[in-house]
DNA sequence: CACGTTTAGACAAACGTTTACAGAACTCAC
DNA sequence: GTGAGTTCTGTAAACGTTTGTCTAAACGTG
C-alpha cells in the first residue's frame, strides 16, 4: 500500500521537468523565470494538488505566519464577533490565526511559543499577565482600532436629557476597564452627578447591583453593556418596577437578541467585527513593517427602542 | 544590535556540554541517557528559556499538533463555548486549534492545508462541502460525541404532559439538522400530532415563525432554542398574548441570559462545552491511533422556571 | 567577431529538529 | 583477562523549503 505522501516541490519539479528551486521562484513571484515554464510549473501545481508546507517554509523564513489571539474567557458571547473579523482579515493576508485564553496562555502558553506565533493580538491587556515570550513580540491590542466608548456614552446622554430624565446611574463593568470608564465619562459630560456602580460585564452582574442602584433615586439607568441590561430588567421586575415607565434603561453593544428583550433595548451599537478586522490589519501592518495606518476611531450609534421613554414627572405611584 | 535569536537546540546542547541529539532525548524522555546529564540538559533548558520549534519538528515527525476546527459562523454564541472545551482539551494533549467558517474553510481553505493540520473536527458536516484536502483527513464530528437530543425533547414533553398540556408545536432550526429533528422526535413520543414548524436557530426566525405557530392553536411552544424562544416571546408580546398566562414556552440550550428573560425561560440545559472538548479528546484519541473511547451519550437536565404553567381550561378570555 | 550584459536555471547551503546507526565505556560472569 | 551485554553518547542523514552564488545561453554593441 502507498501511503499517499503529500505532493512535495521535488514533485512538482519533476513533473514540469525543472528544479525545485524553479517551482519555488515561481511560487514567489520572483523575477527571471521564463513565461512558458512558469506555465508549466503552474500546470503542475495544479495537476499534482501542491501546496507548499509551511512549516518547512517558516524553518528558513523565520515566520511562521500565525498569530495569537489572547482572550479573557473564550466562553464570552462577544469573542466570536472580533474573532470572525478578525480570522477574516487575517486569512486575507495569509496569516492563521491561533486563539487561546488566558489561562492557557498562561500555564500552557508554551504551545504559543512552540508554535513560533509572529505576533500577538489581545483582547483585554490590563488583565493579561502571561507568559513574557509573548509580550515582547509585535503586539496590537484590541484596543488600538478603537471605538469611541466616550461619544456612545454621549450619544446615550443626548438621548437621556432629551427625555427629561434628570438624574442618572451608570451601573456595571470593572472600574478598571477603559470600555466601561470610556462610557461613563461620556455620560458625565451631561451628568456630572451620575454614579458608577462598578460590576463586571455579565447580567448577573446587573441583577445584583439594582438593589443599590436604586439608593441613587434614578429615573434611569445606563447599563454598562446589554446582558447587564438584561439583569437589571429581571431585578427590577421582581421588584415589581416596570421598564420604562418606571425607569429607563439603556445598554450597550446592540447584541442580536437585543432587539427581542422585553422591552426591546434602547442600546448603542457598535461594530465589533470590524474592529476585530481592524485589529488584525494593524498588526499584520506592523509584522510587514508597514507604516501604521493613523488611528481611526469607530463611531458607535444610539439605537432607540422601547426601554426609554420620557420622564414622568409624577413619582412613582404609591398603592 | 544583536538581534537575540532564539535559542535553538544546539544552544542548550553548547550549555549543557553535550550534542544536540542528546538533548532531543530528553525532550522526548527517551530511555538512555544519564541521570546526571538528563539534570544538566534540563537546567540548561531552563536557564535558556528554550522552546522546541515546532516547524522543525513536524518537518521531520510528519505531524504539526494541529488541529482545524471548522464551523458555519464564527459569530454563532455558542460557537466559543464548544471552541472553549473543545481548545483546552486540545492543549492538555498538547495540540492547538485552528479556526475556520466554512466559508473560509472552502474559498481560502489552503492555509489550513500549508498548516498541514493533523485532523479536522467539524461543526455541521452537512452544511460543509469544502476542501477535498481536509475531508480526507482524520475527521471528527461535534456529535460523535453526541447530546442526546431526543432526550432532551422527552423531557420537555413529559413536563409539558404534566402541565395538562394537551397541544404543542415545535418552532424553528432547519428540518436537515439532526439536533432539531432529535428534539422533535423525543417531543412525539407524547404528543404524535405535533407540528414542527421548521425555520432556523435565530430570534428571528421564532418572531417570523410565531404567526404560523398560533394556526396549530397550541397552549404550548416548544422552541428549538432559547434564541428562536426569545424571538417568539417578542412577537407573542406584539400580539397581546402572555407567557406563561397565555401561552407556555420551552426553550433549549440554557444560555447564560435564558434565567433574566422576561419571563425566565424554562428550557433544556445541554454541556455544550463538555460536548466540544469530548469531541476534541476524540480526535485526538483517532490521531493517535488509540482504540475509541464507546460513544457516551451527554444527558441534558430539564430547567424549570417561568414560561411554563398549568394549562388554563378556560379558553383565552375575550375581551 | 569578441565581449559585456542580461536572462534563465542549476547547485548547494541553511533553517532546527528527530532518529537510525555506530561506537565507547562500563559491568559482569566465566 | 576476555567476551558479551548494557548503558550512554556522538555522527550523520533526512524532512521541504528559500535564497545566494555560479554557470550557461542569448542578445546587443562596437
Amino acid at each position: 500500500m502507498t501511503p499517499t505522501r503529500r505532493p512535495t516541490i521535488k514533485d512538482v519539479a519533476k513533473a514540469a521537468g525543472v528544479t525545485y528551486p524553479t517551482v519555488s521562484r515561481v511560487l514567489s513571484n520572483k523575477p527571471y523565470v521564463a513565461l512558458e515554464t512558469k506555465k508549466r510549473v503552474l500546470n503542475a501545481i495544479s495537476e499534482l494538488g501542491y501546496r507548499p508546507s509551511a512549516a518547512a517554509r517558516s524553518m528558513v523564513t523565520q515566520r511562521t505566519h500565525l498569530i495569537a489571539m489572547l482572550v479573557p474567557h473564550l466562553t464570552d458571547p462577544n469573542f466570536g464577533i472580533f474573532f470572525s473579523g478578525a480570522e477574516r482579515e487575517a486569512r486575507q493576508h495569509g496569516y492563521s490565526v491561533l486563539v487561546a485564553d488566558f489561562d492557557s496562555a498562561s500555564d500552557n502558553g508554551g504551545l504559543l511559543a512552540e508554535h513560533r506565533v509572529d505576533g500577538v493580538l489581545v483582547l483585554e491587556p490590563q488583565n493579561f499577565h502571561g507568559q513574557q515570550y509573548l509580550t515582547e513580540l509585535p503586539i496590537v491590542e484590541l484596543d488600538d482600532a478603537p471605538i469611541d466608548h466616550r461619544d456612545g456614552g454621549r450619544l446615550v446622554a443626548k438621548h437621556l436629557a432629551e427625555l427629561k430624565h434628570q438624574n442618572v446611574v451608570f451601573v456595571g463593568g470593572p472600574s478598571s476597564a477603559p470600555h466601561a470608564s470610556g462610557r461613563y465619562t461620556g455620560l458625565l459630560e451631561t451628568y456630572p452627578n451620575a454614579a458608577w456602580l462598578a460590576g463586571d460585564w455579565t447580567a448577573e452582574s446587573g441583577y445584583a447591583l439594582l438593589e443599590a442602584a436604586l439608593q441613587t433615586n434614578p429615573s434611569a439607568i445606563f447599563a454598562a453593556n446589554d446582558y447587564v441590561a438584561l439583569g437589571l430588567v429581571h431585578a427590577l421586575r421582581n421588584k415589581g418596577l416596570q421598564v420604562p415607565r418606571d425607569i429607563s434603561l439603556v445598554g450597550f453593544d446592540d447584541i442580536p437578541l437585543a432587539k427581542h428583550f422585553t422591552p426591546a433595548l434602547t442600546t448603542v451599537q457598535q461594530p465589533l467585527e470590524i474592529q476585530g478586522s481592524r485589529a488584525a490589519a494593524l498588526l499584520i501592518a506592523k509584522l510587514r513593517g508597514q507604516a501604521l495606518p493613523p488611528t481611526q476611531m469607530i463611531t458607535p450609534h444610539l439605537i432607540i427602542r422601547e426601554s426609554t421613554m420620557k420622564h414622568q414627572e409624577v413619582k412613582r405611584k404609591e398603592t
